[in-house]
DNA sequence: TAAATAGTTCAAAAACCTTTGAACTATTTT
DNA sequence: AAAATAGTTCAAAGGTTTTTGAACTATTTA
């Protein structure tokens, strides 16, 4: 259980020391229906270039998956990524 | 359990999001006796300097408690904190 | 008392992150 | 076919974080 890199474990923990990030995750984890970007990002006052830029970030850390129709782009929680690197960081340091 | 600010935790997240803040954190995990600053920082290879800062910060976050005797800081993790805002991060958002 | 050791503080430099607006692609609506 | 909508990309600007060395305080050892 020992690391020597911890490269996934920083770009988790990265993306999430943000408070737009954070406010995307909780959005994400309070909503009952599936959700496009735009929607995230006109319910929380996000730019839609800025919202690009940290769903990216989120979505490369793994914290989301995205699914793309037509125009718009869904995006939902990966909560197999928070039970590895977050809920049981302490765990297996 | 709903945020609306969210600075502590992401102070808590700052503060992993760095490879030498969790290489120090593995180090004390790992450890069975009482470790000084200096000590941590030479089997690390960190600078005092540098040393100095990263302990101020996982010391600002919550995530090490500090015990100065003489001239020695010893330093010990605090696991109440990854409690609070790691392991159990995802529940409560 | 002088030298060594443990740590802190400061300012400068370097590295990194976030926001912005403009220009863009792709799809849908009128 | 033109206009509208959803999202991306780019470069510039601004902000934040990290490393560095020098100078410092406080304590211990020779």
């Amino acid at each position: 259980m020992m690391n020597t890199k911890n490269t996934d474990q920083i770009t988790v923990f990265k993306a999430l020391a943000d408070s737009v990030r954070l406010d995307i995750i909780e959005y994400l984890k309070h909503t009952d229906h599936e959700v496009s970007c735009g929607e995230v990002g006109k319910a929380l006052n996000i730019s839609k270039t800025s919202g690009s830029y940290h769903f990216k970030l989120l979505q490369e850390a793994g914290i989301i998956t995205t699914r793309k129709e037509a125009r718009e782009k869904y995006v939902s929680l990966n909560s197999k990524t928070f039970d590895k690197y977050v809920t049981n960081f302490y765990k297996n340091i």
